[in-house]
DNA sequence: AGCACGCCGACT
DNA sequence: GTCGGCGTGCTC
């Protein structure tokens, strides 16, 4: 979002509560317009009972009837004259009078969002609203939603009330600031009204301490002020309200994400439009919670492709983060130790101020990094020699190892040895990863089912597709060709856990990623395991990568660090920096000498050169200038149509269609491009294609999306279709 | 998007 | 004989 609010604004998003009617005796109030959450319109018309005369208002919530059903909507504007016919209209039903007020500024990122995303008002506003609170009131309900969370919301915040006071823990003074900390937390308050701020600080710098710093004097500052801080994962909200709530012992901390129990996340959700909670801590779908008195955001790990909302409206949260921070007028600090490539641009080019912590704040030296070439055979384990050789010296002398592997299962996949054949998942493109089944799991599994008739031994392994989930039995002979001869080709976590523990038979394996985490509370207990020195090999993907703080972490493998390297996406190169940079930041938190190994087939790719140097600006730069050269993001705005249907036909004819229909008076710097199959072609059944749109101005291109949409809108089609602006994924 | 109505296959 | 598949149509 280069300039926010520069594009022109759907004009269709526009209430139409100027429109006036000249009749005499017409009142002004007569119609309301209702935003729901239903993509067919932006706003649907409904009388203003003569109860509700002169109460009803914009913002205000109410329930409507809807088909045969009723809706709660929120009333964008009141008319004086509806576009539709008398027989048509309905009244509203009822104001839900208790609903905490509308601020204005967070209806007018709504309205930013559904004109930039070309979607309807309703489509963004409604799922930001927890369900709870959205749900009609049913005819013998005792009290309304609101009221129920408002109790609930007390009892959050004031748990010790009946309890007797329980002896508060003295809260830990803060950590002196290094000097760099200090110099940043100046520079940021010196900061008034909207500014974005770019903290730029490598793992271990402080960041986290920088926030709270400067949230603190938010805070102090203004009796009334909130501050909203966003992370990319609900694995992260724990521990950073935990040490949020340790340094404000005062100040309720509201938690925010889509893993709460509905209850709780209804009633958070009203502290926080209410003020009663002053920090609000979240993911993504926070940043679209009412916060009337909002005076500063925080996106930490900023660059995290976890911002963008990947279902129903296509927002990305770090976007809308600085556009609130514009319409409230208040800073924004995004922080990361890798920031984006359109961060890192608005930096360079001081649209957004850079502040740097460029060392670790507890004076350790960072780790030091050896690449490590592969070459075409390896072990099961995936170490190559001096890989192993580091670990057998970390583990004697009692210090921790972690090897990761961003790739779960056990192989990915199965092949038949005498004819090639290969594990494919018969409804998607893609292969059937081998897994290891938990025998037990295997046979609740199979009792779940009622298929208690089976007294064959639970399977130890099973095909799984991990785009559509269907799983299969392994078969005992190739479907292709007979023979007996299949094994599994390449490998994942469990087959390196397996390997591992055979390699260092003394050491105590353990293996986090996604399977594992399945089991409530399993994640917690393999983390708590690693800190309590449990454990002294830790397997895992991706989720040990972020924001863990091992203590006695001394060494990182990096079995694999070429998915990313010669990817067809673009952005694979920026990802893996990230990637390596924060999982190599895990090694000697807290102590001098750790190290971390990556292991690539291609040792001479610049990228590593970078990583090696801990040079992050000389990656970006570079980046950049390919990116302008290639005539990419963030140098140019994307957009695209995405088709999806039964047959590959159907969903190519849409976009077909649609290029065909593609404004011919658009100007010559908004590019269409042929429909072509996406990436992985086929999911669950279904055929996937799309199509691109770019341009180098982005009000030009809003504008160029408004005509189109309407005449997409007409297309008669068989396939589902959906328009994403700037997608993360091409 | 939901959620109805509406006509054709495998089961209590 | 029904339950249920998802194909069209409607919602101010």
């Amino acid at each position: 979002m280069a300039r926010p609010g520069a594009h022109a604004v759907n004009p269709a998003m526009q209430p139409t509560s100027e429109r006036v009617d000249t009749r005499p005796g017409a009142r002004a109030d007569r119609f309301a317009q209702v935003a729901l959450d239903v993509p067919i319109a932006p706003w649907f018309d409904y009388r203003v009972p003569a109860s509700l005369a002169g109460v009803i208002g914009a913002g205000n919530w109410v329930v409507v009837p809807w088909g045969r059903q009723r809706r709660v909507g929120l009333v964008i504007a009141l008319a004086a004259t509806s576009t539709l016919s008398e027989d048509k209209l309905r009244d509203v039903s009822a104001l839900i009078s208790d609903a905490p007020a509308s601020p204005p500024s967070w209806l007018a990122l709504a309205r930013f969002a559904a004109g930039y995303y070309h979607r309807h008002l309703g489509e963004v506003l409604l799922p930001a609203v927890p369900k709870l609170l959205r749900t009609p009131p049913s005819p013998r309900a005792r009290g309304s939603a609101f009221e129920r969370a408002r109790h609930r919301v007390d009892a959050l915040i004031a748990p010790a009330a009946s309890s007797p006071p329980a002896p508060a823990p003295a809260p830990a003074p803060p950590p002196p600031l290094t000097s760099a900390q200090a110099t940043v937390l100046r520079e940021l308050e010196a900061a008034d009204g909207f500014r974005v701020h770019l903290l730029h600080g490598v793992t271990g710098s402080g960041k986290t301490e920088v926030y709270l710093r400067w949230i603190n004097g938010l805070l102090a500052v203004d009796p009334n002020a909130q501050v909203l801080m966003l992370v990319p994962e609900i694995a992260l909200t724990p521990q950073l309200a935990q040490r949020v709530r340790a340094r404000f012992a005062d100040e309720p901390v509201a938690v925010l994400h889509s893993g709460l129990a509905e209850g709780e996340r209804a009633a958070w959700w009203l502290a926080a439009a209410e003020r009663r909670a002053r920090i609000v801590i979240g993911t993504r779908l926070a940043v679209l919670t009412p916060m009337p008195g909002l005076a500063g955001i925080v996106v930490d790990e900023e660059h995290d492709p976890s911002f963008k909302q990947q279902e129903g409206v296509h927002y990305s949260a770090r976007d809308l983060a600085v556009m609130a921070g514009q319409l409230n007028d208040v800073p924004v600090l995004l922080g990361s130790a890798t920031p984006s490539a359109e961060t890192w641009l608005a930096a360079r080019r001081g649209r957004y101020a850079m502040l740097s912590l460029p060392h670790r704040a507890s004076g350790v030296e960072p780790p030091r990094l050896h690449l490590v070439p592969l070459h075409q055979r390896a072990p099961d384990h995936g170490l190559s020699e001096p890989a192993l050789t580091a670990a057998r010296e970390t583990l004697a002398r009692g210090e921790q190892v972690l090897v990761f592997l961003n790739r779960r299962g056990f192989a990915p996949v199965l092949a038949c040895a005498s004819c090639g054949w290969l594990s494919r998942c018969e409804h998607c493109a893609a292969y059937r990863v081998l897994h290891r089944v938990d025998p037990l799991a295997e046979l609740l599994r199979r009792a779940a089912r009622g298929d208690q008739a089976s007294t064959r031994r639970p399977t130890r392994y099973r095909l799984i597709c991990h785009h559509c989930a269907a799983e299969q039995a392994v078969p005992r002979a190739c479907p292709e060709c007979g023979s007996i001869d299949l094994g599994p080709l390449g490998r994942g976590t469990q087959r390196l856990e397996e390997a591992l523990v055979a390699a260092f038979p003394e050491a105590r394996v353990a293996r986090l990623d996604r399977d594992v985490a399945r089991r409530r509370g399993a994640a917690q207990q393999v983390l708590d395991a690693v800190h309590a020195g449990e454990v002294d090999l830790l397997v895992g993907t991706q989720m040990l990568a972020k924001g863990h703080d091992f203590q006695r972490l001394a060494l990182v493998v990096v079995v694999d660090a070429d998915s990313g390297l010669y990817a067809a996406d673009f952005r694979a190169p920026e990802r893996l920096f990230a990637t390596l940079t924060q999982v190599a930041g895990r090694a000697g938190r807290a102590m001098a000498g750790a190290r971390v190994i990556v292991q690539t087939r291609y040792p001479d790719h610049p990228l590593f050169a970078s990583l090696l140097a801990h040079d992050f600006p000389g990656f970006a730069d570079r980046l950049l200038e390919e990116r302008q050269e290639a005539g990419l993001p963030p140098f140019r705005h994307q957009a695209l149509l995405r088709a999806e249907a039964v047959s590959i036909e159907d969903a190519i004819g849409f976009l077909a269609q649609a290029h065909a229909v593609f404004p011919a008076d658009a100007p010559a710097q908004v590019q269409c491009f042929d429909p072509v199959p996406m990436p992985l072609a086929r999911v669950a059944g279904k055929s996937r294609a799309q199509l691109l749109v770019e341009s180098t101005a982005r009000p030009a291109l809003h504008r160029v999306l408004d005509a189109w949409l309407e005449a997409l809108d007409a297309i008669p089609s068989r396939a589902r279709w959906q328009l994403e602006v700037d997608p993360i994924e091409i």
